[in-house]
DNA sequence: GATTATTGCGCAATAA
DNA sequence: ATTATTGCGCAATAAT
């Protein structure tokens, strides 16, 4: 079985005209399928045998338009089974990314820490020989500023 | 997921017989118009009024069909142009973490740099506190482990 | 239960 | 000439 569709433009007008005619299905009869390739199109007159093109119409029933349509319809399935997997790994990326970024946001809270207590560390020694306590012997003051995470 | 249209067997025999019967356009003649709605399904004998069930035929030409059919193209442009903006946002928060991340990561290369410098000097300095300067005592010893960077 | 939202599918146009 | 993409409509179904 197979189906089909077509384009009918949407517009009043074609829907009166053109129908669906979808065989979609069962076996009703079965009609034309000789047709012009892009009827609804712009309306480039039916002029038949133009130039050197062959024909302009296209046999629905040929063997070559079922292989060639069969084709296309796995490229199609193929193209777009690829554009999904596409989209998948683009989302895992942002999740793959989020997490570096949590990583990397804990390391820089370590750091600023680690970088805070050695600071303070220095300001108090600038205390101590500011205020001249380097007799050697008080250091052990250790007076420390309670540094305040961050 | 799941299913069904018709199936197109992709058979021979199947292309024999079935045709694609696409009005698809031009003003071919006009066809069936009362068909069965899935015809190719299981084959659920074609026993027309069953049940209380209406007709189970659908007249393609019924303004009730074409509004229908309207409606949904309509819900189906939006659904895959809503679709198709979520993709490119992703993208577009994949470049943004992209960012942000090598953001970070310059950050943290700054401060450990930073952490570097200053550790170094307070090795100097143990150093020089080490190396004499206060006669008290031998506690002094204080060997430190050169400190790798990082 | 009707209406909208999603999804798979095939066709045709056209890009590659 | 052949495959790859893309827009489009249909129909089935999921979600409201």
């Amino acid at each position: 079985m197979s189906k089909t569709s077509q384009q009918n433009t949407t517009t009043d007008a074609n829907r009166a005209s053109v129908i669906h005619t979808q065989a979609h299905t069962s076996g009703l009869q079965q009609v034309p399928q000789l047709m012009p390739v892009s009827p609804g199109g712009g309306g480039k007159a039916v002029a038949a045998s133009r130039q050197g093109k062959k024909n302009s119409f296209v046999d629905r029933n040929s063997n070559e338009y079922r292989q060639r349509r069969e084709r296309n319809n796995m490229a199609v399935k193929k193209s777009r089974l690829k554009s999904k997997q596409k989209a998948q790994d683009t989302l895992q990326k942002v999740n793959q990314l989020k997490d570096e970024n949590e990583r990397l946001e804990a390391k820089i809270k370590l750091l600023t820490k680690e970088l805070s207590v050695l600071k303070d560390l220095f300001l108090e020694h600038a205390h101590n020989l500011a205020d001249n306590v380097h007799p050697v012997g008080t250091e052990t003051t250790t007076t420390y500023p309670k540094n305040n995470g961050q």
